[in-house]
DNA sequence: CATCCACTGGAAGATATGGCGA
DNA sequence: TCGCCATATCTTCCAGTGGATG
């Protein structure tokens, strides 16, 4: 057996390429912070603070501008007496209404143990709980929602929380929300008076281009990677690649870091171009299984149906074909099967997810209608169906089919 | 030019689950 | 226990859509 042996020739620091490491200096985002700080100047005023509304893609920086701002908000208010600043920070990534936000909130400021529960009391009930602890904490209060664009049009909260002191809710305390989104249409479908409030400072991340994200890379590897274990072109190709895609600094270091993974498992001496292609393969897989594994019973059965099809070779593929595969899936794995209306649903999520596509049928009289087809590679999808649903011996059957066909 | 197909996508209503306070 | 409350998931209903067809 092998042993387990410690390998370090590329990483110095691998951290610094993660999720949560905070660099010293953030990079390429000068006119951002200066705004930002223009913002944020009322608290250290003694004002009620401004509500700002952050906008841009994932991985532009709105989060890690933010924590490096308000780490530092933190340390310049200490110098003045009379200001008592309290921060919280939630991500709302997993709530998708404003009644889980507040609950939320209030589990966040109660000590463990009187914790309310996820359900069961009207809305404007947690409300009150949630200014009662606001008003129990007192001074500025600044409140972190990330990804608030989840909670979708259910945006109640962030009507009334700007208001609260107008509206006799709160009195000793002045509460400022920081809304962050990764949806720029999120602004356009709130309620326009929320939009007046919250929207009283608007900051825009844009993408980053190939250049400045090569200027960050650089800037982490200086800390990340042992000197000269990084071939030419390597960071070029990362800033390329997240560039075209998304602009997105996160999805560059996530690149780097794996392909430095692969190159060290492979005893390689440096990251080769070659490691970075891989990595990238092997994220784009990673982000559709973890589409699929969150999936319900009927959603992987609609993809299920869409593989089968695909194995036989026929896709792409109508509705109602894909219906009468789903129906017979259901039979197999004793489900009930839903209405089409209900697959045509799940058909649309599972092409929100980009795990589907679906090119339209304009053919006159006889209808308009989508063709679906995996938008993802047959193997990947298959792979990630394996452990489904008493379905083992049907999803064999689609397996050989597939190889009868040369499929994937 | 009206009609038709075969859906698509929006909206409202039904059902089930789990939790609240009295 | 009962009447509420919030949520997730489905069902039902229906107004479009737009090229082909008569």
């Amino acid at each position: 057996m092998r042993r387990f042996e410690r390998k370090q020739n590329i990483f110095r620091n691998k951290d610094a390429l993660g999720e949560s490491y905070q660099p010293e200096r953030i990079e390429e985002r000068d006119e951002e912070i200066e705004e930002y700080m223009n913002a944020l100047q009322p608290v250290i005023d003694g004002w009620e603070p401004n509500n700002i509304f952050l906008y841009g893609n994932t991985g532009v920086g709105k989060t890690a501008v933010t924590d490096y701002l308000l780490d530092r908000l933190q340390d310049d208010v200490a110098a003045y007496d009379d200001i008592d600043l309290s921060i919280i920070s939630l991500n709302c990534k997993t709530l998708n209404s404003s009644y889980q936000v507040a609950v939320e909130l209030v589990n966040e400021l109660r000590p463990s143990g009187g914790e309310i529960s996820t359900t069961g009391y009207p809305q404007q009930t947690v409300f009150k709980k949630l200014y009662q602890e606001l008003e129990a904490i007192g001074g500025t209060i600044l409140i972190v929602l990330d990804e608030v664009d989840s909670i979708g049009d259910r945006d109640e909260l962030l009507y009334e929380l700007p208001r609260a002191r107008a509206n006799g809710n709160l009195d000793s305390a002045k509460v400022g929300v920081i809304g962050i989104s990764n949806d720029f249409k999120f602004r356009d479908q709130l309620d326009p008076r929320v939009q007046d409030t919250l929207c009283e400072r608007e900051l825009q991340f844009p993408p980053y281009d190939a250049t400045e994200l090569k200027n960050i890379l650089e800037s982490r590897v200086e800390v990340a990677v042992t000197d000269g274990s990084i071939d030419t072109g390597v960071l070029q190709l990362c800033a390329a690649l997240a560039a075209r895609d998304s602009g997105s600094a996160r999805q560059a270091l996530d690149l780097l870091r794996l392909g430095g993974e692969i190159a060290e498992n492979r005893e390689a001496e440096m990251i080769k171009e070659a490691h970075i292609e891989d990595a990238r393969s092997q994220l784009e897989q990673e982000r559709v299984e973890e589409g699929m594994r969150e999936l319900t019973t009927h959603g992987r059965l609609a993809l299920l149906a869409v593989i089968s099809k695909a194995a036989k070779e026929e896709t792409p593929c109508r509705t109602r074909d894909l219906y009468e595969e789903y129906r017979s899936l259901c039979e197999s794995s004793e489900t009930d099967a839903l209405g089409q209306r209900s697959l045509h649903n799940h058909l649309s999520d599972l092409r929100m997810l980009g795990i589907l596509s679906a090119h339209e049928n304009r053919s006159g009289s006889r209808g308009n209608y989508y063709n679906y087809e995996l938008d993802v590679p047959f193997t990947s999808a298959i792979e990630a169906m394996s452990d489904v649903l008493h379905l083992t011996t049907e999803i064999d059957t689609i397996r050989d089919i597939a190889a009868m066909n040369n499929v994937g």
